[in-house]
DNA sequence: ACCTTATGACAACACCGTTGACCTGTTAAC
DNA sequence: GTTAACAGGTCAACGGTGTTGTCATAAGGT
């Protein structure tokens, strides 16, 4: 290994693949996005990768460093994807809402990316972006500024933790989640009233509610909490 | 194969291994536990758990099908072991709180576990107490049946998905997280106010708050939510 | 003392990420 | 045009992974 690192950006001399195609950033990210959401993100490595683009595995280490290099690249992409087909209204607790569950569905095919852009800063332009636009959400609202990174940080890791959450089980094949539900049924549902009060009162909701996703509660709950913060914070301010 | 699939829990003819040593489930959980605590999530590995039990890694199958039911067996007695060191007070928000941080803080060396804890169900014992204990501490509180479950879920989900989260950025080595600090001051600390606004404004706040877990902000968020439902709830029934 | 069989061991399979060495097409300079 | 440099694609290998088919043997019941 000599130096085998990045070049940046300027990349000249572009030599194409023994099949026949032309490497460059973008096109390994979109193939490795393609690869994930198609098969699933236990599908994507570096050989597969290779094979879908035609290339030797041992190329792609010219753009990338490592595999997370290439999984923040993908991250940056999901968040540009996401702040794009979002729509600010400016009411803020709707705006984020919807954003809350925008990033929370695109992560959700992602929960490698997820889980690296929670605790790995990119410094990429889309990460930028998405930073200025949730704090100016809030800043705008009337959150004092030490309160709205408080709230961003715990709204941003609340839709990525529960995206990488959730991943895992709709990854499950659907026999397997059918066998989840069974053991619901059969352990959960017969546990008798005088051992398990609680379980047998509420097996019934048990049931229906376990098997959905509970991100969208807590994130209903994040942003009332967030509300009624605001309000204090007005009241105590105004009056 | 003929059938090699666990037999449940009364096995005779134990013989012991090459080295001597005596198989057992729990031996098997027990130090699959300490290596993890020892060297780390990413540092268990079937061939690397038979080497530290003095066992051929195939004999592991004996036990466990795959590595996933291991896992889940490690995930039940972490959370009997989390409920353990619990004591309620009868404060439902304060004993919460106190159980969502120990959940949080177990889960936190064990994320493998956590996220499979959090969408497969093992129907064993410790599972079954801790579903009882935490819907017994919200109907108790006054939570009716639906409510209760839907906090529940909200709640356990929230723990373990911060805690599968936070773990990849623990298991960062020290040099790998000095350096996201640094891309913190190189980057986000020099965004010019004319076309960051928001990030310039809160950059101070930023640094400060991005290294650390939003946990606990998320947990107090959802809790006082919740607290906010009771009471709205209280007000409706009485008066 | 024998027979059965549970259970541990072995060897193999098909993967994985990563890297050092090599080779060659593209480019820039002449 | 010719040539020389080198970016970037390729090859082969290393040391790992989970998992399974087969075999051998010691333990337990009779």
């Amino acid at each position: 290994m000599t130096d085998r690192v990045v070049p940046p950006t300027a990349r000249q001399r572009r030599r194409p693949t023994k099949q026949g195609i032309v490497l460059s950033e973008e096109l390994i990210v979109e193939t490795a996005m393609r690869l994930i959401e198609e098969h699933g993100a236990e599908a994507l490595s570096v050989r597969r990768l290779g094979r879908a683009l035609g290339a030797d595995p041992s190329s792609l280490y010219r753009y990338f460093r490592h595999t997370d290099d290439l999984m923040l690249a993908v991250a940056d992409e999901l968040i540009g994807r996401t702040l794009r087909i979002w729509r600010p209204t400016g009411y803020w607790r709707a705006d984020l809402r919807d954003l809350g569950l925008r990033m929370h569905a695109g992560a959700l095919a992602h929960p490698r990316a997820a889980v690296l852009s929670s605790h790995r800063v990119t410094g990429r332009d889309h990460e930028i972006q998405a930073v200025e636009t949730i704090i100016g959400v809030l800043r705008d609202a009337g959150f004092p500024d030490a309160e709205a990174v408080r709230i961003y940080h715990a709204f941003v890791d609340q839709a990525l933790a529960f995206a990488a959450l959730d991943s895992a089980s709709t990854a499950l094949p659907r026999p397997a989640r059918e066998a989840e539900a069974a053991v619901w049924r059969a352990t959960y549902a017969r546990l008798p009233a005088d051992t398990h009060p609680h379980i047998a009162a509420t097996a019934r909701h048990l049931m229906t509610d376990m098997p959905r996703s509970s991100y969208p509660m807590a994130l209903d709950l994040l942003l009332s909490a967030a509300a009624a913060r605001l309000a204090e914070i007005r009241d105590g301010t105004d009056t």
